[in-house]
DNA sequence: CTTTCTGCAAACGATTTGCAGCAGC
DNA sequence: GCTGCTGCAAATCGTTTGCAGAAAG
């Protein structure tokens, strides 16, 4: 499956791209760079940048910037399911929390109201709940 | 308004920072620093870094970092109104986009019930409608 | 064999900071 | 007059890139 679009880009599966891949699968949240290269998979910063932007390319990563600089990488929504984040304005602390039917369907409907009124052709959103987790509190 | 908030914090209100709020009350979209810096209102670069921290931290601009790298600001939501952002996939335009009732309803329904479930506390949220917009399309 | 990957170290670029003089209060 | 503000130039730090050798197909 992700040797699949890396291959439809003329990428390789290497062993590099197996293990981020599977370290991304392994959190349930967002991971930054030092994060994953933290977890000693052994292979350069340079690697990790590079094969980040290639998996993204082939679209089985996403890469999201949050508001404490840091990029951070997950897997696409096609593999892991829709859902949004839980932000931590204190910490910087960032969880995975799945979509609820209603919410969606709510948002559908604001995104075709602005559609309309606006010209853009609305692919996705993205809705972060932003607020203080129990350890800081 | 905006003298009081930098006062509370023993921070004066300059004609570097009068200028840049009113840049930024002007714009009905978040904007970069070069956008900022463009618009020759001849203060230095790291002044404007400096002086948009402090505001920041008076409560009176709010930061916010997009996809394509390149902080942006705005004024906070208590001088402009809540709203959300569209954001085009493709050259990056970012346009403020009012947030219904009714969204706003279904938004805060999911904050409560992921409170609940999560231990986090829930101040506020962020929503970004990602499509292409009409010039792009 | 040819093309893509890799690690290393150097380059880059947006943002931050030290400093010495200027300006609010 | 003390404290905060300014511009300048230098420092920082995450990220990107050039290169020469290793590995995939």
């Amino acid at each position: 499956m992700v040797a699949r679009q890396l291959g439809a880009r003329r990428a390789r599966l290497t062993a590099n791209r197996t293990v981020l891949v599977e370290v991304l699968a392994a959190a349930d949240r967002p991971l930054t760079i030092s994060e994953i290269l933290g977890k000693r998979i052994g292979l350069a910063q340079s690697s990790a940048y590079r094969n980040l932007v290639v998996l993204e390319g082939a679209g089985v990563v996403r890469r999201i910037v949050t508001h404490d600089d840091h990029t951070r990488y997950e897997l696409t929504e096609e593999l892991t399911g829709h859902h949004h984040h839980l932000v931590c304005s204190s910490c910087g602390l960032i969880e995975d929390v799945p979509a609820s039917e209603a919410l969606e369907r709510s948002v559908a409907m604001a995104a075709a109201r602005t559609a309309r009124s606006t010209g853009f052709r609305i692919d996705h959103h993205r809705l972060d709940l932003v607020g203080v987790c129990e350890r800081c509190a």
